[in-house]
DNA sequence: CCTGCACTTGCACACGTGTTCATTCTACTA
DNA sequence: TAGTAGAATGAACACGTGTGCAAGTGCAGG
């Protein structure tokens, strides 16, 4: 039937056949257990280099009950900031012996549930969830298994749940300050996926630089998104066709920005003369747009890879149980300016 | 020692206990075999759902030696093409009850290697692997194990060795074309990793359109980059410093193309008046620089999915041994304009 | 010389599932 | 009524590895 060999990977115990003693010693001598004599020890190896030998992790894990795999939930691998986090945790998980089994589910609820199951199948020692919009179902259906649940920019209270995150309040809080300091008083929000934890945050913390100053988002300016361009797109030509239009946009994120940007060049302003427009995450196509995006910057590879730091003490029992928050910052470009003069009065 | 239950999942065994048979006749049963009574397979069918069963992927695999993971080889999913790519295999191995193994070797020899025993520790059924630097260590390695191997945009002769590939020289000759039919004659090229297949062929292809017009590429003018923006701006340095200089500068990929704007940019030139530049791929952000990308567009996502259906008919023994070959299309854009009349004479 | 300990190794079992084969039971036919 | 075919199920084994326990060897101390 299949046109491969079904030959099978040799076992140990045809390496404790050629080396003429039993698999156990063979698995004890691989294991550097100090158990075998020095001499054997050396010998095994030397032959299991020889021939080949590569031990069957499924085999393995069927005794230990440790897969060393875990399994990685993303929305979507197409957006830039997810996919920095995902390097961050493959690297570190590759460097500890450890593989990553990537799920791919767009959002979609269903698309959710044959993840969640395949990784309860494939057995995963652990799961970290970098979703815009998690806790709805995940969450409760991964709890239950009993093993640990890193959320990546998300919080959920519960057992087993941890999360790595930047502070999003202050990320918001940044940019209402700018935007402030910048003179702007009309200011608008480009949400990101409903229910979206962080797309709150985002906007709350901006709300209160605001506040602070006297200054609000009016709740008809906060339009909805999706944290993708066509989402930014249709969030500013909403927010265009007010009158008076807003002066300042923050959008949840960057690319959501990028999409809002076109739709501003379109409707034939000048930026950021006419508007300014700031994003989120400071993925790396940030600087190359134009004009270069004005964005809050997260350490986004440090994030996936604190994450699978945090899940390897945790399978190591050495129960880090403090969620660790990164502190975001401004990064300054030129899609936002002051004001001009003779708008500040209209 | 750790934090969590090792109370481990109910087994077959205990759903044969609760329903009174034997734990084969429960494999059967959720086997949807025929063998055991239609009756008795409702019932256990209905227990082991109450009871929350999930059979272990590990101990099927250990007897029937098919994993159902695939491994996913990549140079970094960090480029926007590579996400595209592998969002296509995750998904269509997804619908098919497979899951994938992410490997990001950023073409570091060293962390190839450990890829390659990684997937066959966890005895993976098949590798697709979507790196521009390939054949060198993958593929001799790769071929031993006896398992299917899919290339993606990379071609290699041998046993169990198959691709899913565009036309990277027919890409090439559409940009050739395109900068002849634009009235450009000093032309250059910008390559991407070294001894990437593709970058040869995109160079060869455009070669080919100028020399069928009488001109070509000098040798001086084809200057290494790495396939990022970093090595598209010490390209395009490295290029302007000419004099006189090229016209028209073909990229590896976008984000090559992407930084070599950064630098013309940068140098005080206009874009696309003084200087025209096309990339390749088509990602996303290629529509959203300014100004916006002329490239050559390849159907990424259908890339990976192809992929993966080639390897689903490997694995289910259907043979198809044809390569597939995509014809790539050229997307005209605002980064290449007609040859200034003064200059042309220059 | 005998006892006992340290060291080395093999035996046997377990992990959870799929599959082959034998067995039991039922019902139908000659 | 006896024989038999067929349906349904269980017993036993295999997959490849790790580990507890027993057994064997050699050496030192009493």
């Amino acid at each position: 039937m299949s046109l491969f060999p079904t030959e099978g990977n040799i076992s140990i115990k045809d390496v404790a056949k050629a080396a003429g003693v039993s698999h156990p010693t063979v698995s004890r001598a691989l294991a550097d257990s100090p158990l075998v004599a020095a001499e054997t020890k050396q010998r095994i190896q030397r032959i299991a280099g020889e021939m080949g030998y590569i031990p069957s992790a499924i085999a393995r894990g069927l005794v230990t009950k440790r897969t060393a795999t875990v399994g990685l939930v993303v929305t979507t691998i197409a957006d830039p900031f997810i996919s920095e986090v995902v390097r961050g945790v493959e690297e570190n998980a590759l460097d500890n012996g450890y593989s990553v089994i990537l799920c791919n589910c767009n959002a979609e609820p269903e698309r959710e549930l044959v993840c969640v199951r395949t990784l309860r199948e494939k057995r995963v020692d652990a799961v970290i969830v970098a979703s815009s919009r998690v806790g709805s179902l995940y969450v409760p259906l991964l709890q239950e298994l009993g093993i640990p649940v890193v959320l990546i920019n998300n919080q959920h209270e519960g057992h087993y749940v941890y999360s790595v995150r930047t502070d999003d309040r202050r990320g918001g809080y940044l940019i209402g300050e700018h935007f402030c300091s910048l003179g702007h008083r009309r200011i608008a929000y480009i949400s990101g996926p409903p229910n979206a934890h962080s797309s709150l945050d985002r906007l709350e913390g901006c709300r209160l630089a605001l506040q602070e100053r006297g200054l609000d988002i009016p709740d008809e300016w906060v339009v909805p998104g999706d944290g993708r361009t066509e989402g930014g797109e249709a969030g500013a030509n909403l927010l265009l066709r007010c009158s008076p239009h807003p002066t300042a946009i923050f959008c949840y994120n960057d690319v959501t920005a990028i999409g809002a940007l076109q739709a501003v060049k379109s409707a034939g302003l000048c930026m950021p003369a006419d508007l300014s427009l700031a994003g989120y995450d400071d993925i790396a196509f940030a600087a190359f747009v134009d004009p270069p995006l004005t964005t809050v910057a997260q350490a986004k590879y440090t994030l996936g890879q604190r994450a699978m730091d945090m899940t390897l003490s945790l399978l190591n029992g050495q129960g880090e149980t403090d969620d660790v928050v990164f502190t975001p910052h401004l990064v300054e470009r030129a899609s936002c300016a002051p004001i001009p003069p003779e708008v500040s009065q209209g």
